[in-house]
DNA sequence: TTAAATTAAGAACATATGTTCTTTTTTGAG
DNA sequence: CTCAAAAAAGAACATATGTTCTTAATTTAA
């Protein structure tokens, strides 16, 4: 009895999965993607969280050789057994830093960015995220506003919120100053805005110019004091200190995320019904890929 | 909401092992010593192995609070499937569970960030990160592909990461299918990708391309089996799940920070100049606003 | 379009698992 | 030594688990 190891399994796997019907590719790439889960939990389990009958994961386990579906899962329990350790604190990370200059700079760079994510979620206080998701869910149109490096979380920010939200409105939407975008900018809206050191000239006049309007102001960024004459109503306040000549941007991520979460479930029926739309879309358009179950019934 | 640790459990445990009667002090001491078996196991293989009788191990839960076994079993399985992901107990986080739903919400968002992230840069082990650094350096261009949501990330890696790197290249960098933008890849070249599922199929099909050209894939993204015949040379594992219906971008987000950390330190001169020449840029043409200090001597 | 082969779901079954109740054994106070 | 209390084992039970067999859906080939 040869006893076949965790990860040439997997291994095989992976090399084969292309070649297996639906409902098996599924529940492979579920083992892949989850083999301590797989591991641990029971037949119905798995096949629960996969969404395929219990017998489909039998026949996988007879797909690749194994007479029973046990023997199929031991390779994954005794993994688990074996080689699990569970370190407490951070150990993993000043166990990188006896592995040369390399070593050194990867575990900086890890400690910088946990710190800083950390610290921002602390500095972002429930009553914070309340009063600005109140503020958005209220607003007529709320726009995102960024520029340069931090426009990327104003996409990510836009691309998910909208979902729930449809008045989200990403600025600058095309290749043009900001300003433009918001020349209707009124007293009903808010503006979003998201700005780390060094602060973009034009998102300081977009914010300008939104005051003026009588819009209100959520900034997001590493101070409350970005450029002259802006006076945020809601401020949120992200680290974004780095080891290198950078802001680090993981810290706003994280408290955008958060955010994104909150208004999402506080966006109660109406926002997961549009959710469930958006899911259908992608389905009928095939713009994502995902292992197809034929329908039943 | 409340859940124990694997570890203040075995702790209360060894604490009070000198109190109990034989049988359960036989278990006490075999739970201790073989937290991992005892976490996998069933009641009956474990009073087996213990040589005590199956509910031996029911009177053992009870003695320490837990209504039932499965509940007294439950930290030690948990433990087993998220390898050492143990978050530090921040007090600061359940204390934001005591203030009604909405602070139910957002103390389950912070703590899923914090997960995703941690685990996410555990998995980037030093390995990882010097190969595909090394694979980025020596390539002549090197395209950051992304689709969708996973767009934000690749621009923000983009955009630090050219100052440092002038090979790398966005991909779709016009509203173009990426693959246009893929033709002139070639043995020589690096497509580093993003995704996060679900995964669209333009990032699959672009992918397939740059592997038929003979170029050099790594794949960051929360699974390994994105899509069929996609076979990455390198691959960095994030964590994504979340507590909504989307998936959470922060760990991708952290990783990536930290590779363009890594990048950077490890440009040497060259790249310490050409950040040099941009920022001087950046003053000349005033693109961003810096608070004067005021002139020292 | 039809027929055969493949694949998946569903139902039924024997066994395993956790729990509870009862009986037996052990312990300890008087 | 006696007897009550505590502890452990054993038996019985409902539920869960893995397996098998049957039926339905889907794909493939003709």
């Amino acid at each position: 009895m040869t006893k076949i190891s965790r990860f040439q399994l997997i291994e095989d796997i992976r090399n084969g999965i292309d070649d297996l019907p639906f409902s098996l590719k599924s529940a492979a790439k579920y083992i892949v993607d989850y083999p301590n889960d797989f591991g641990l939990d029971t037949l119905r389990v798995s096949a629960d969280k996969i969404s395929v009958s219990p017998n489909s994961l039998v026949r996988l386990a007879q797909r690749y050789g194994f007479e029973r579906f046990d023997a199929f899962r031991e390779p994954f329990r005794t993994a688990l057994v074996s080689d699990s350790e569970v370190i407490e604190d951070h150990q993993w990370i000043s166990e990188i830093e006896n592995h040369g200059e390399g070593g050194i700079y990867h575990a900086q760079a890890i400690n910088n960015e946990l710190h800083i994510i950390s610290r921002s979620l602390h500095l972002m206080t429930l009553e914070r995220v309340e009063e600005i998701a109140t503020c958005i869910q209220q607003s007529k149109n709320c726009y995102v506003l960024a520029m340069r490096a931090s426009y990327a979380l104003a996409y990510y920010f836009h691309y998910v919120g909208r979902m729930a939200l449809p008045k989200l409105q990403l600025v600058p939407k095309y290749m043009s100053n900001p300003m433009d975008e918001l020349v209707d900018i009124g007293k009903e809206d808010v503006l979003l805005a998201i700005s780390i050191a060094p602060y973009s000239v034009e998102t300081i006049e977009a914010i300008r110019l939104a005051q003026e309007h009588g819009a209100t102001i959520i900034l997001i960024s590493d101070s409350e004091v970005i450029g002259p004459n802006v006076k945020p109503d809601h401020f949120l306040k992200v680290a974004a200190f780095s080891t290198h000549e950078f802001s680090c941007f993981g810290g706003a991520m994280a408290v955008l995320e958060c955010l994104l979460s909150y208004l999402i479930k506080k966006g109660g029926k109406k926002a997961k019904e549009r959710i469930k739309n958006y899911e259908a879309m992608r389905d009928q358009t095939g713009a994502y890929w995902k292992p197809k179950r034929p329908r039943i019934r």
